[in-house]
DNA sequence: GCAAGGTC
């Protein structure tokens, strides 16, 4: 035996797979003074070539070991003017419901010679990673340093990743440090800024905190962006020819090319040509095969959002519940941004423990004699998670209501991946009738396959069609104008708001629902319900502070061009890039804090010297609220 | 009394 090494994951539940694999289950279990959560697992492994046989003591932290602050000088709000806070001292330490944690590892690698780091694979596991490192080092200098690479907790897969450990990424780790560094310095000095400031100007702000946040801000500025195409939305009348024609007693009704137009006399004309010409030729008639696509696997955005709209729960909601259905072991870990089964995953396996099910373990069985199917792949692999999958089959009766729900969502999502697509068949008919063109098309639905298990999607058959011959003519039953109105959009829902935040790149899978709920607490915004009973949604609205923090911001800026406002995600989307210039190895930590602040600090003297401007959004909006 | 990101 050549000595112990340290293994240390991001959670306990990676601790405890890794270890179980590891160990082939043969392990000591101990529990560490100071916290209930994290478990320190003894037993011997053969890691093969320069390490051999060792004893293994591994363990956990719970996500970030430390936390970033201001120093005594500035923590207090009126110490200093806001904008201090950009170049204010910070410092890194161990946060106080940690350290029992970072102890347990000081300690543990005294008697090391070696430390395996096991956080995630991803931006966030590399500087995990560092703190890991930072506390095994002042336990034991003399300690090398690896890390494994792995990217799920199957047996294979684990093994290989510790027998074969790399380095740890200190770009990606830079790139995270510069993000804590810049959201802290950024949010405290907006925060206290527009806060002291708009305090004072009306009571009903007097014991607000008006938090800012690059993440916060362009969430609640989607909010208000739809508002406001609501609000300032115009309906226009226009028309349209409908043409219709009863054959077989079928009545078909064609649509036009055109749509619609919003010239009455334009399209009396084109109405008035149609009829002159009696008869209607058939262009095209085509009939094919048709499928409706499986889903892919299942993301944590994706969960949200579907969630959100089938289950009637929110984003939070949804999260939380994932995340305790994934403690209990039913569920694989919910925060991820992988939409690809990895080959080495047995889904078979998975599909049988469904088996036993009531509602549809049937089905189950249905794919394993043979109506499986390899599910599609996506285009997004984080490297640190497989998409979202049930790992255990559980017994409704042990759940409560929403975990059953989300449980069950994430069942048939799986089941309907592992499916053969929906298979139809359409038929479409194309006509000129004058100079116009006309279409009317039918679906026949012929094998539901994974909409079977997949409830949450409608695909229903159409009127059938009668028959045309291509070339025939014939005098359409009835042609005539139809009137309509334009109608406004709808106010934003939550799978619209999840989906915008996801394409702009603001949050991540794991913070968007924060984000969502923060801006709600924070009275930015609110929800209300649009329609009833199934057809109910929960849509966003903007308080009249929201209104009016979004107002001032895009007024301040307004006048110089290339500044861009604090509503709007375009500033947390450059930041973004540049933290992949990090890691791509082309910018520095340094220098990114350096530009990124740079650019906040622009935004932030302007809106300091034109603060009547937001003042004036507030007292336009909120007066007598 | 400030952020966003991990995790319980």
């Amino acid at each position: 035996m050549t000595g112990t090494i340290l293994c240390v994951a991001e959670k306990p539940a990676i601790a405890k797979a890794v270890a179980s694999h590891m160990s082939g289950g043969a392990f000591q279990l101990s529990n560490i003074p100071g916290n209930k959560y994290v478990k320190n697992y003894q037993f011997t492994f053969n890691f093969g070539g320069r390490w051999g046989q060792c004893s293994v003591t591994m363990t956990s932290v719970l996500g970030h070991l430390t936390e970033t602050e201001f120093g005594s000088h500035h923590r207090a709000w009126a110490s200093c003017p806001p904008e201090d806070l950009f170049d204010a001292p910070v410092y890194e330490s161990v946060a106080k419901d940690k350290v029992s944690i970072a102890q347990n590892i000081a300690v543990q690698a005294r008697s090391c010679r070696a430390l395996f780091i096991w956080t995630d694979c991803d931006r966030e596991g590399e500087h995990i990673g560092t703190e890991v490192r930072k506390q095994a080092l002042e336990g034991n200098p003399r300690l090398e340093v690896k890390r494994a690479k792995f990217s799920n907790t199957e047996r294979a897969h684990v093994l290989q990743a510790a027998r074969q450990p790399i380095e740890l990424d200190e770009r990606q780790a830079n790139a995270v440090a510069a993000r804590i560094e810049l959201d802290l310095r950024i949010g405290a000095a907006f925060t206290r800024l527009q806060t002291l400031q708009l305090q004072t100007l009306l009571s009903s702000l007097t014991d607000k905190v008006i938090s800012y946040g690059s993440c916060q801000f362009p969430t609640m500025g989607f909010i208000v962006d739809r508002y406001f195409r609501v609000k300032n939305f115009k309906p226009e009348t226009f028309w349209l020819i409908k043409v219709i024609h009863v054959r077989d007693d079928i009545k078909v009704n064609f649509s036009w090319r055109r749509v619609h137009l919003f010239d009455r006399a334009v399209v009396t004309i084109m109405l008035e040509r149609c009829l002159a010409a009696k008869k209607a030729r058939v262009t095209k008639v085509n009939e094919r095969p048709t499928s409706k696509w499986r889903p892919l696997p299942l993301t944590t955005v994706e969960l949200q959002m579907m969630g959100s709209k089938y289950l009637r729960m929110t984003g939070q909601d949804i999260m939380k519940t994932a995340e305790s259905l994934y403690t209990k072991g039913f569920i694989s870990y919910p925060r991820t941004e992988t939409d690809q089964f990895d080959k080495a995953i047995d889904l078979k396996k998975l599909v049988e423990k469904q088996v036993p099910d009531g509602s549809w373990g049937q089905y189950a069985r249905g794919l394993l004699d043979g109506n499986f199917r390899t599910p599609r792949s996506g285009r997004h692999n984080d490297q640190a998670h497989p998409p979202i999958h049930p790992i255990a089959w559980v017994s409704p009766t042990a759940l409560n209501a929403s975990e059953k729900k989300v449980y069950e969502f994430v069942v048939r999502r799986f089941l309907a991946c592992c499916s053969e697509d929906a298979k139809g068949k359409t038929t479409e008919v194309e006509i000129q009738y004058g100079e116009e063109m006309f279409q009317a098309k039918g679906l026949i639905v012929l094998e539901k396959n994974y909409l079977e298990v997949y409830v949450y999607e409608k695909w229903e058959s159409s009127q059938q069609l009668p028959v045309f011959q291509l070339g025939e003519e014939f005098e359409p039953t009835e042609a005539k104008i139809n009137e309509g109105k334009t109608t406004p959009p709808n106010y934003l829902t939550e799978p619209e708001l999840i989906a915008l935040m996801d394409a702009n790149g603001i949050g991540t899978d794991a913070t968007m629902a924060d984000h969502v709920a923060k801006i709600k607490d924070r009275e930015y915004v609110g929800t209300r319900t649009r329609g009833s009973g199934r057809s109910a949604v929960t849509e966003f609205i903007p308080t009249s502070l929201g209104v009016a923090l979004y107002e001032g911001y895009n007024n301040i800026v307004s006048a110089i061009p290339g500044c861009p406002s604090l509503s709007k995600p375009f500033l947390r989307k450059e930041m973004e890039q540049r933290m992949r210039e990090i890691c791509a190895g082309t910018k520095t930590r340094r220098e990114v804090i350096h530009e990124s602040l740079e650019r906040y600090q622009e935004v932030f003297y302007l809106t300091k010297s034109r603060i009547e401007i937001l003042k004036a959004a507030c007292q336009k909006y909120m007066l007598g609220s």
